[in-house]
DNA sequence: AAAAGATGAATGAACGTTCATTCATTGTCA
DNA sequence: TGACAATGAATGAACGTTCATTCATCTTTT
C-alpha cells in the first residue's frame, strides 16, 4: 500500500503549496494587478519554470489559490455550526463568531478576497470561489431563522428577510474591515449583528 | 470675462472626460488588471499620446477616475437627502433610495469602486476615493438614529449601533449586487434595510 | 508667426511562456 | 548490498509579446 508518500512526491506537493502561498502573499502586498510570476518565485524561493510546471499557466495557479480560499472559509464556518448543537440561538451565534475569527477576517485573507473579487465579472473562471456567502450559507442561515421566529412571537419579522440582513451585515462588515483594519473592532462588529438579530427576534433571545 | 470657452479649450475637456469614461467602460468591461493605455484609447477613439498629455501617466488617469466617481456618489445622496427635507424618517429613506438608485447601482459603477477597492492597499493614493460610505455619512445616519430613538420609545435600541447596522446593511447589499446583478431586487434590498430599521424603531415608524 | 494641442512611430523594460538541460531520487538487476 | 539505467522534478536562458512612456512632427487656433 502507498501508506508514506516518497520523499519526491512530498516535495513535490511542498513546492505546490509554497506557491499558493507565495500567491496569497504577493497579492497582499502589492495587489493581483501587480502580481507576477517572477515576484511570486521571489517570495517562494523556486526557480523560474515552477509555476508552468505545477500549474501550467499563471492563471491555473491563481485559480488555485481562490480554491482553496473558498475551500477554507466554507470549513470553518461550517465546522464551527456542527460544534455549536441544536439550538438555533447557538448556532447564529457560531456562525457569526466565525465570520470575525482572526482566521478568517484578516488582512492576508481580505486582500486575496476582494482582490479576486474584483476581476471575477471579467475573468468569470473565478466566480464559483468568490461567494463567499452562498446558497449553503444562505439556506443555513434562513432555516435557523424560521426556528427563531417559530419559537418566540415576533410579530412584524420576516425570517427570510431577516436572514437576507443578518447575510448583508456580515458582507457589509467585512467590507468594513478590508477598508479600515486598523479602527475595526471585533467586538463591536460582532454586537452590531447581534443587537440587529435581537432586533428581530428580541422574543428568543434573553442575554 | 472668459464667458464662453474657446472651441480648443471645449474640445480638450471634452477629451479628458472622454478618457475617464473610456477608463471605467474598460475597467468595467475587462478588470483594472486588463486595462492598458491600448484599450482606453480604443475605446475613445483617441491616439496614442493622449493619456500622457492629459494626464502625464496612466496612473494619474486612473486617480482622476476614481475621484469622480467619488464626488459623484457624495453628491448624489447628500442632494437626495436635502430634497427630503427635516423628518428623520423621511432623510433616512432618501439615504437608502439613493443607495440603490440605478444610477449609483449599476454595473458599471460597481466594477470600478470594487476593482478600485481591491489595489487601494497596495496603491493607498486610491484610499481616499474608495470609501463610499465615508465620515460624513456615518455622522449623518448616526444623527438620525439618534434623532429616532429620541421620537419613540425604543428601550433596547443603540442608536450608534443602528446606525452602524444601517451602514454596513448598505455594504453588503452593493456586494451582493456587485456578485449577482442578475439575481438582485431592488425592491428586496431596500426592503430589508427598512424592515432592519423598523426593527430598531419600531416605535417611530408607522408604514 | 507664434503657441498649443494632437499624433503615432520608436523605445526599452517587463511580462508569461517555452524548452533543452541538469541531477537527485527511484526502481531494477547482478 | 552495490552498480546502473530510468525517471521526472527543477532549472534558467531565451523567445515573442505587450506594456507605458517619450518625442519629433504635424495641425489648428490665436
Amino acid at each position: 500500500m502507498p501508506e508514506a508518500k516518497s520523499a519526491r512526491e512530498q516535495a513535490k506537493e511542498r513546492h505546490r503549496r509554497a506557491l499558493i502561498e507565495a500567491t496569497a502573499d504577493a497579492i497582499a502586498e502589492h495587489g493581483l494587478a501587480a502580481v507576477s510570476i517572477s515576484r511570486i518565485l521571489e517570495k517562494a524561493g523556486l526557480s523560474r519554470g515552477m509555476v508552468n510546471l505545477h500549474f501550467s499557466s499563471k492563471n491555473n495557479l491563481l485559480l488555485a489559490v481562490a480554491e482553496q480560499f473558498s475551500e477554507d472559509y466554507t470549513r470553518h464556518w461550517s465546522a464551527a455550526m456542527e460544534r455549536a448543537g441544536g439550538l438555533p440561538e447557538a448556532r447564529l451565534r457560531a456562525i457569526i463568531d466565525a465570520d470575525f475569527d482572526p482566521a478568517v477576517l484578516n488582512r492576508r485573507t481580505m486582500a486575496v478576497w476582494f482582490a479576486f473579487r474584483s476581476e471575477a465579472h471579467s475573468s468569470p473562471e473565478y466566480m464559483p470561489f468568490i461567494d463567499s456567502r452562498d446558497a449553503k450559507m444562505q439556506r443555513t442561515i434562513t432555516s435557523i431563522c424560521r426556528e427563531l421566529c417559530a419559537e418566540g412571537a415576533n410579530p412584524g419579522t420576516d425570517p427570510q428577510i431577516a436572514a437576507l440582513s443578518i447575510i448583508a451585515l456580515l458582507e457589509g462588515l467585512w467590507t468594513d474591515f478590508y477598508l479600515h483594519p486598523d479602527r475595526f473592532d471585533r467586538d463591536t462588529a460582532r454586537a452590531v449583528v447581534w443587537h440587529t438579530a435581537r432586533a428581530f427576534f428580541a422574543d428568543s433571545f434573553d442575554d
